[in-house]
DNA sequence: CGTACTTGTTGACACCCGGCCAACAACAGG
DNA sequence: CCTGTTGTTGGCCGGGTGTCAACAAGTACG
């Protein structure tokens, strides 16, 4: 049996963009495993049937692949947002909610690995992917809410919906990793509270 | 000059527990300014003016004493949660918000830089670590909020209130480190969930 | 005061990991 | 078949960590 993004035959060349896309693909499905201290380049270079000089070659440094790893795992299709249903807050809301937790609990393992940064910690770089990760994930929520023509406290408002990623985040924890919340109970909590958020904080602030 | 914690004389001997505490002392100050990965035990060492093997014999391993580090630094004094006003809900939430954002700004690099694991992160040792003092910042919640007494759904409880250091970690960082939101905005965001969290969320679950 | 014992401390050694780079060889074009 | 391009390899080096036997500071005893 040979395991997808396996080796094929030592030495043989292949476009640039494949080799890439093989290696990276062998990265996330390790870095998913394992945190990152515990994943060597001599392993990832074996699991991909490849020199390690390779990955230096291609991605410079082992930071460098772990961030497009990561890059890719928090990278969340911007698609969804456009159908969402037209009704009031509380079932805007609700839909943004079960999307979410329906592409969190698809590929938990992974996710739960990329959101927490895989343990490289307060590393410039690659925080600011998870940032990234974030602002698109704020923007998103401020259009599934309403708020996305907000001009005046843009950058509160963002910055208090990431604090809510934040809240997600940890709520998906006790969910997946901790099992000290079932599904329903999660909904709840992420429902009500960004409505509080959106409909109480929000106006005290202004 | 010479730092606290610094070199007296090489080779002096010492109570293990007064070496123990003063090569942690060191590497929390260490750990606190840089993150994980960029902190060798040689800079420890050389800090504490001793030899790099000693590190190893008082703690194990690298690991071990950077978990005892974020231990030192997220163990927060229960004294706090004793003096409490005696008023409602809101009041005493409010108490409870302006206390927790007292003790993060006052030492807010080491606080911000243990939080987050600070570079090994995400390993299960450390994990467990945070886990904990997420624990214990959970009970003391709900003692502030007086739902300790609840028995019914107490690991829910325990549950939801980890997921609300998740926000409460997530708005401090926007505070502090981002610098998106200040300290009266995170103070109102922070009150206003918690008793949202308290009052509609672990409502609409029993 | 000298000696032997306990044990805190040292320094060197072995091993692993990551970045670099010159040589190699697979494939394409002539 | 030869030749140029370039994807790929494998070894080298610097740096970091854990281990361990030897060392010596301090102490108890004669």
């Amino acid at each position: 049996m040979r395991m997808s993004g396996g080796p094929a035959e030592r030495g043989r060349r292949l476009e640039p963009d494949v080799r890439r896309e093989q290696i990276l693909a062998v990265a996330v499905r390790l870095f998913g495993e394992r945190p990152y201290a515990e994943v060597s380049t001599t392993d990832i270079a074996d699991a991909a049937g490849v020199a390690r000089g390779l990955i230096n070659h291609y991605f410079g440094t082992k930071r460098g692949l772990f961030i497009e790893a990561v890059r890719v795992l928090v990278t969340i299709p911007a698609v969804a947002v456009e159908q969402l249903p037209e009704g009031d807050l509380a079932t805007r809301v609700d839909a943004s909610v079960t999307w979410f937790l329906d592409v969190v609990s698809r590929h938990s393992r992974s996710w739960l690995a990329a959101v927490d940064g895989g343990g490289v910690g307060r590393d410039a770089d690659i925080e600011r992917v998870l940032q990234e990760a974030d602002d698109v994930a704020a923007d998103s929520i401020l259009v599934a809410v309403g708020l996305d023509g907000e001009r005046e406290h843009r950058d509160e408002l963002r910055a208090m919906v990431r604090a809510y990623c934040g809240l997600a985040k940890a709520t998906a924890r006790e969910w997946l990793e901790h099992k000290t919340l079932s599904r329903a109970q999660v909904h709840v909590l992420l429902s009500t509270m960004l409505v509080t958020l959106v409909e109480k904080v929000f106006k005290e602030m202004s």
